[in-house]
DNA sequence: CACATTTCAGACCAAATGGTAAAAAACCAT
DNA sequence: ATGGTTTTTTACCATTTGGTCTGAAATGTG
């Protein structure tokens, strides 16, 4: 009760006084935590991390964290939430407008650059998934399906204007973010088999192209 | 250290007298512990499966599955162990005399199929996989790391053929690796947007001769 | 600078849960 | 049947761990 009140007189601070030297170290320390409990959460589960090591690892007291939030399920579901913020926004970029195979390898770019360069939020999101995503349920549900739908319609206008080969949008979707994600989901098995990982630039670049040259052409010779 | 005895004996028993009832029911009970144990586990993960659980969905007590595994921990062992085998095994396919556009059509269809039959097995997989596969580690580092090779030189000879066009061969089997188990792990999301699921056949070929014509064909016209 | 308010850390608690001990039951060969 | 072996159950324990309580320290303000 009273825990819940601070919550929330916290977040109406910051709103309000955004510059105040407390709300700031406050700030400061829950981006720190859950920046902590995505890393932890995102490798060991929520079940798999305990409260203590999160904090451990945000340089805070267990009881400190705890103060911040109310509880472990709450922190986990504060992490998702920005998590998914990040994470749904690139596909947006999708613009009937601009050029298909120009907009497609720059999504597939953009995709594997987020693989790169937040790996840890692909493989949270990843378990969401594995666990049935219970709690994205209202978050995803509705909100992406009429973004990907929208997005399809795109794609089919690309090809009924010629500039893509007909292929079902859904799966060329699908076909991108399982492969850009691969890569961040996976790493242990590719850098296990290749030896090599997306933060070396020249393997970054050659993932990328070869992805690129996949989806778009193909494999077939000629 | 008894009960280590017993398991000893136990299996030296069923492997030599295969047909006694009470090896039969042993097995059967064994067998219906790890698939139960797959199935909560690649949902919730091994901290987030409580053994109580695993032994209701397999109808035994939870005593009794102590009795037939020594700990959660070494049940998940040999669950991942089976598990391995399985998953392993349909990639040994590839082989050089055969048509490379033909093997690669049947790679995709055999994953995709093992993505709509074994789901457990493709989740606990990756649930593996993003928690580091720790105990993968010698289990798949050197075999796995051969496999792999042995093939991707399969692949650049029908490359080197003009059989195939020239790719990656590592960053080739990725993407039929991450395409078809996307269909498994992250079937919450894509029947959240497609409102279809793998088990619908009309589904089923319609994603397989999409993954088979964006991998081996591409999406750009033409 | 003194006082009120916010923030913190260490001790502590209680529930959840993996695992054990020992007795009871089921089973099988002789 | 019966003696011994294997399987199952009942009762229980010990540890882990999420979360709280309490007193102290830091902080900001009139």
């Amino acid at each position: 009760m009273s825990s819940e009140k601070i919550t929330v007189n916290s977040k109406t601070s910051q709103a309000l006084s955004g510059g105040s030297k407390r709300s700031r170290a406050k700030l400061d320390k829950k981006n720190a935590i859950m920046q902590a409990a995505l890393e932890l959460f995102s490798r060991h589960g929520v079940k798999g991390t305990r409260v203590e090591k999160i904090a451990a690892l945000a340089k805070v007291s267990k009881t400190n964290l705890l103060y911040y939030f109310n509880s472990k399920e709450q922190l986990y579901i504060d992490v998702m939430q920005r998590l998914l913020q990040v994470w749904l926004a690139p596909l947006a970029s999708f613009n009937e407008e601009q050029d298909a195979i120009e907009t497609i390898n720059d999504y597939i770019r953009v995709k594997l650059e987020l693989s790169r360069d937040h790996p840890a939020e692909s493989r949270l999101f990843c378990m969401e998934m594995l666990h049935g995503a219970p709690l994205l349920e209202d978050q995803l549900k509705s909100p992406l399906k009429e973004l990907v739908d929208s997005k399809a319609a795109v794609i089919n206008a690309w090809i009924a204007a010629g500039k893509l080969a007909p292929v079902d949008p859904y799966h060329l979707i699908f076909t991108i973010w399982s492969t850009t994600q691969h890569y961040a989901d996976f790493r242990v098995q590719i850098e296990s088999i290749t030896s090599k990982n997306l933060d070396d630039p020249a393997f970054f670049e050659n993932t990328l192209s070869n992805l690129q040259s996949i989806i778009l052409q193909g494999v077939r010779p000629n």
